[in-house]
DNA sequence: ATCTCCGTTGTATGCGCTTACATCATTACT
DNA sequence: AGTAATGATGTAAGCGCATACAACGGAGAT
């Protein structure tokens, strides 16, 4: 492969210098106009394309973003991700991903590698960490938001929803419709602070109605319609007439096992999700979930990461509101 | 934020050069074991990140791939991104992506910012893509592998499977079973190679067992639910005894549709996916379709490209075989 | 004791780019 | 006409790292 094309190469044969062409490349107006003309026309003429690591470490600066992310095989994330680097690269960014598989461990270390690719800005998901990440992100000053929570600790920008308040409506919508026994199907909550607070949501929200979540109702399953499948047996001997599920996938999961089990869905058993995925509305029945703005979630963020990049200021905090979506997996209970 | 600590500030610490300070980090065995141990330690007291732009300025690598997909809100592309991540990562690469939209001029431009950011392999999806895009890979000799299809041309390597092809088994399966009448629900075949080849790959079949596909008989539709289930009274209309879905995606919006209009699946209507997605398997009735080996491609590509960067030789092209999963929407059309 | 050779370390250069500063050519102004 | 201000361009010094080459020290050979 041929000795890659060079500012030099473009200077050489517009006759200008190489200071004259990264002024071109960067768009400076203080090259005349038909220099600038000269310039151009030569990279293209040689195919010249910059060489952005040379650029970095010549500015301090990748123009990279990165998102260390639990996985993408759920279909939020990978909705959140899309909208992150849709938006990042509106504003000529690139996006780095790494999967860190819910573990802490893998979390600290992937974030050091963002560091060492000299990521401009990272967005992490949900605010609980390993200490050591913690120190790393002080202590190299790197520039990041935690998506999916909000709970801003000093120090850290959130740009994200309260996932225990955002369990309330959907307390309130099935208490309000006469429910009284409320089982909840939460995903795993070790090593995850939003399904942790989730839980901790529907418990303070049933304290408040003046009822409880007995412990012999609360189950916790991976993120999968089979382990939710297969523990619904166990919540629905308790008698429940609702169960209130930790995510839309785990709702599926649910509604299969009552189905399969000749639970009628509304009338024997209310179902709850949250996530709003695409197939909740379209399934039969149709699932009442919490909507979660990934998009806008992730437009935000990589606004706000970009917006602390160039102007030398912290990243700001916003809160967002998942907004509650009744549709026909919930009703009264049978009388 | 303070300097970044450099190898400069590591090797006046331990003592030694900057060139020892590199040979640590790089693993060199030309380094006496307790002068290795000083450095090592210097580091970790300094809090010591290497910078890689710096690296790859002056090794002319990036250890960093690209990936190049149409979107990540095909659960297909996530998951196959997702393993790739975990291959490379497992390699100590890093992944670059970025999201075309099915689109090839966004496509070029896209590979062109892979150069910028020097990736040092790229995996692009299927085979097709616009001229000024084969040109870039050519003159900039970027290492790529192509996933998702297979029909190697010079130049470009495959890790996937021959979309045409992978269609027999769900065409043999159907007409098998006695079916003569068959349908199909395509995804959109404009700019997407793989959409093209399955709708070829069942009429050459169909022709092959004596049948054909009916122009009246194929309909196009977008990646979605809402849509599969918006076109599938059209197809209907022309009174199929099978339905042959794009993927798994289209094939639920179908059978959405045949539910909610009195048809049973499968005794009035056979309906088959590919693609294989969890839902599948789970769904009731569960879905006749073609497994992906989504996983086992990220790994392979992963693989291959890595090979290739450190071997310097070409990537290997890998072929990969769809099989066949007979589940429960399809049996012999009613008499 | 001298010479080689090998293992280990240091020195110095360059990767491609940006940018502070110097330089030069204009133009505006007195 | 002479000077200052402004605009446009060039010069050169790094950014942090890897590495070719030089240098050095000690072990083994003679």
């Amino acid at each position: 492969m041929a000795r890659q094309v060079t500012q030099l190469d473009v200077a050489r044969r517009a006759g200008v210098s190489t200071a004259t062409v990264s002024r071109v490349l960067n768009g400076s107006d203080l090259v005349r106009d038909d220099v600038r003309i000269r310039v151009e026309a030569a990279m293209g003429e040689l195919g010249y394309i910059p060489d952005v690591a040379a650029r970095s470490l010549a500015t301090r600066r990748s123009r990279t973003l990165g998102a260390i992310i639990p996985t993408l095989k759920n279909a939020i994330f990978a909705e959140g991700v899309n909208a992150l680097e849709e938006a990042a690269r509106a504003r000529s960014y690139t996006l780095l991903i790494a999967i860190s598989n819910y573990d802490p461990d893998l979390e600290t270390e992937l974030i050091r590698r963002m560091v060492e690719r000299g990521v401009d800005g990272l967005m992490l998901v949900g605010n609980h960490r390993a200490p050591a990440a913690q120190d790393l992100l002080k202590k190299t000053g790197l520039l990041h938001v935690c998506g999916w929570s909000f709970d801003p600790q000093p120090g850290t920008a959130n740009v994200g929803f309260d996932n225990a308040a955002a369990m309330h409506p959907l307390v309130d919508h099935l208490v309000e419709r006469g429910h009284r026994e409320i089982a909840m199907l939460a995903a795993n909550t070790q090593a995850n602070d939003r399904a942790r607070d989730r839980v901790a949501g529907v418990r303070a929200r049933l304290v408040h109605h003046g009822l409880e979540l007995r412990p012999d109702r609360l189950a916790e399953v991976a993120y999968s319609i089979r382990d939710a499948r297969a523990a619904l047996p166990r919540l629905l001997a308790t008698k429940p007439t609702a169960v209130i599920c930790g995510n839309d996938t785990i709702a599926l999961g649910a509604i299969l096992a009552a189905q399969s089990a000749g639970v009628r869905i509304p009338q024997d058993l209310a179902v709850t999700g949250f996530d709003n995925l695409t197939l909740s509305a379209e399934m039969a029945p149709a699932l009442t979930t919490m909507h979660v703005p990934a998009v806008e979630m992730g437009d935000l963020i990589a606004a706000a990461l970009i917006a602390a990049v160039e102007g030398g200021t912290p990243p700001p905090s916003h809160k967002l509101t998942p907004r509650l979506i009744v549709r026909e997996t919930t009703a009264e209970p049978a009388p």
